[in-house]
DNA sequence: CGGTTGATTGATGGTTGTCAATAAGCGTGG
DNA sequence: CCACGCTTATTGACAACCATCAATCAACCG
């Protein structure tokens, strides 16, 4: 099933039109990206929103000293980059960490959906929010968490968000990113990150080997990442924009 | 005049009627609040939007052991909180720095106005990804930022902001918070803020006395805190929404 | 004028960064 | 199948930045 479909009706029911609109969006031009690479730069101008089918990859900012921090990660089913409707130029960039492939939706094309359908429009808006909301979140994360709190932070939301896409097996996901780049995401060094999911480990309450985590004990784990997942908003709350007769 | 309109025009042009409807919205309900208390509570279900008219409120989120981040700072001019739309329950608290006076709108009342006019649904939606990028930035700030250069980045930013709403003069601008509540914005101590402040006057950068905060040399401090002021989008990027005929 | 809050400074310690060396993994090609 | 080279992971030693604790000072206010 369309990923941005599944995505949406986690928290608003769509018709069969707004479906049928949809799908034929996610369709249209496909596009395969390797690792590691910009899918767009800061200071470019966006052109289209992009929809990612699979693979990971991130937001991010670079200092010109080399110093870059991860703001975001951009799992299967996310939708890159809703600026492009408002934003003359990029804040920041948008890369891919794993290979990946998503579908380019024109700026003109969604524009004519959002016109026709206020449901769609306040949809995105709500796509909008969450991301807000999980910057907000790793700004806390950043900002208050010490390293074995944020390590094990952000191995909690990644269960979560992966666990809501279907991408969780056997208790543990496909990590296809490394160790250094974990640690552009949360603000300390590659060296400590090493470190801290080695206690991690020996505490029993995860593993990572061969590009795939495994969860051993969630509770656990979310416990020591004071780990609340609530920001996500993963559960359906948008019941006021359901379409009616659905 | 009203500083919705002021805020909202910097990225679009409203027409007449979108004017007197805001005008409407604006003057509807006005509430005080002292300082230090909340205007809405992690957990709550948010009723109104709400649109500071003056005064210094902020986004924050604590944890049970009593550590806090402040992820946003809310000046005048600035909509509180449109999560209020899509949210069920706030995910972070809102609270008052200074005294605050708000125009409460009513989730009903913009409701009708979203219902009635795109535009304006898109200019609010602007509202909502130009906070995201705040937040984007927050999170390098936290990141990647050392103490000396994360204060002076959020000098600077504050600079930015109460500029484009008129609020500095002679160079400098109020700043009705404590040292410690910088603390909790910068993610670093109270103490290590003093030190840090002082290194700034010693350079001869900036002052902060009695509540005001004067800049002494902006293109040296922004240099100190990797300051790019992109992320604001002061400049009227929303054209392709400009009301016909106007 | 006492009392409270916030600012300032010093001393000390801990978490984390940096540097460096080694080991492990992984793809390529002989 | 193994050798090779590259990237990534891992570990140790040391240093730095920043937190914490504590004391003093300044500002504000009823």
């Amino acid at each position: 099933m369309n990923p941005l479909i599944k995505k949406l009706e986690r928290f608003t029911r769509l018709s069969d039109e707004d479906k049928r609109i949809l799908q034929h969006a996610a369709a249209s031009r496909l596009r395969n990206f390797e690792p590691r690479c910009d899918i767009i730069s800061e200071g470019e101008t966006p052109r289209d929103v992009n929809l990612i089918l699979s693979g990971w990859a991130c937001r991010y900012k670079q200092f010109e000293d080399g110093r870059r921090q991860i703001v975001a990660f951009f799992l299967p089913g996310d939708l890159c980059d809703l600026n492009v409707f408002l934003l003359r130029e990029m804040d920041h960039s948008i890369g891919t960490l794993a290979p990946v492939t998503l579908a380019q939706i024109s700026r003109d094309l969604l524009q004519r959906m959002l016109d026709a359908n206020s449901r769609l429009t306040q949809a995105l808006w709500w796509e909008t929010l969450i991301t807000a909301a999980n910057h907000r979140e790793w700004v806390v994360n950043v900002g208050q968490r010490t390293a074995i709190e944020r390590v094990a932070h952000l191995l909690c939301e990644l269960f979560h968000r992966l666990r809501a896409v279907g991408l969780v097996r056997e208790g543990g996901y496909e990590m296809p990113i490394t160790q250094s780049e974990m640690a552009d995401a949360l603000g300390i060094s590659a060296v400590h990150v090493n470190r801290t999911l080695r206690e991690l480990r020996i505490a029993e309450l995860m593993t990572w080997k061969s590009g795939r985590v495994t969860i051993l004990d969630l509770p656990a784990l979310e416990e020591v990442g004071l780990f609340n997942p609530n920001y996500l908003h993963l559960d359906r709350e948008g019941q006021q924009f359901d379409a009616p007769g659905t």
